[in-house]
DNA sequence: GCTACAATTGAAAATGATTATCATTATCAA
DNA sequence: TTGATAATGATAATCATTTTCAATTGTAGC
């Protein structure tokens, strides 16, 4: 992601807070920064660490209240990893499937595979209605092989 | 599963402990009896609510102390679930995958579809090296949703 | 069957993440 | 500019999980 491209996406969701009826503090922006900046998931106490350079005044629970807008109005999706702590990223559009690294916590999103066939045979074979998945694969991004093979 | 599938598999996992130096006693007895027989995924909490009628002595530590030791000999696997809390059920042979039912929470394994063609294009498409992959599915199982219906 | 020893236990306290409370501050529509 | 009120941060409360520790209990060896 660009420079021009973090901008914007911050730009977009400090307007999309605004028009929701939520006002644009200091704080807010702060959190939204980080967020929307990064390639990384990334935990409550770890945005907090990073907006508070940015914004000295800011407290971590203003940094839950504020995720907890930006997921509810769909700017970002809350992550289950292995360890079970809740990490957050930039949602995609659409649905899509993340792709993680184990080691650096580098997050894409790609669009997988079509699921329904699964699904309709689940559906007969086990009596389900399937509503919802969830797909994520682990791994090692480029950047942790190379560093890993150093 | 019949009942005596859930006997054997008690037993088997009581040896399990047993050869794997660790001493079988009645709370570890309560709480693998309680999981070795559900087919619901439970978190420590109901676990303990459960297994304490059976072994009244029973103390919610001891749960996640039994619990983590089952995990550790593969017996039973921790299940994340939208609302966070950790969650076990036994686990399948090999690796398999969860369909879970999101009004009553039970889950049933099934093999999933060969991701290793998707795996394999993310490899060089975005140049990760897929190490794990979880899939869930959620829906509604039969008896919700002919409860549902009603 | 006993014994001794170490693993295991449950109660209570500690921890760590998240949420609620509340007086103060800051946003933004008018 | 101003006033209603949304938002804030500090603090305390809550909840799940982990640690501590003295007492208890399996079990290997006799």
């Amino acid at each position: 992601m660009t420079k021009l491209d973090r901008q914007d996406r911050m730009t977009n969701w400090l307007e999309r807070l605004q028009t929701s009826g939520y006002r644009v503090t200091g704080s807010r922006r702060a959190v939204v920064e980080v967020v929307a900046g990064s390639a990384y998931l990334r935990n409550p106490m770890e945005i907090y660490r990073i907006a508070v350079q940015r914004y000295p005044g800011l407290g971590l629970v203003t940094v839950y209240r504020t995720l907890e807008k930006l997921e509810e109005l769909g700017l970002v999706e809350r992550v289950h990893l292995a360890d079970g702590c809740h990490s957050y990223i930039a949602s995609a559009q659409g649905h899509q499937h993340l792709l993680i690294c184990t080691r650096c916590n580098r997050a894409e999103h790609f669009s997988g595979d079509d699921l329904t066939p699964l699904m309709t045979e689940l559906g007969s074979d086990r009596g389900f209605t399937i509503q919802d998945h969830w797909l994520q694969l682990f791994g090692l991004c480029r950047a942790c092989q190379e560093s890993e093979a150093a």
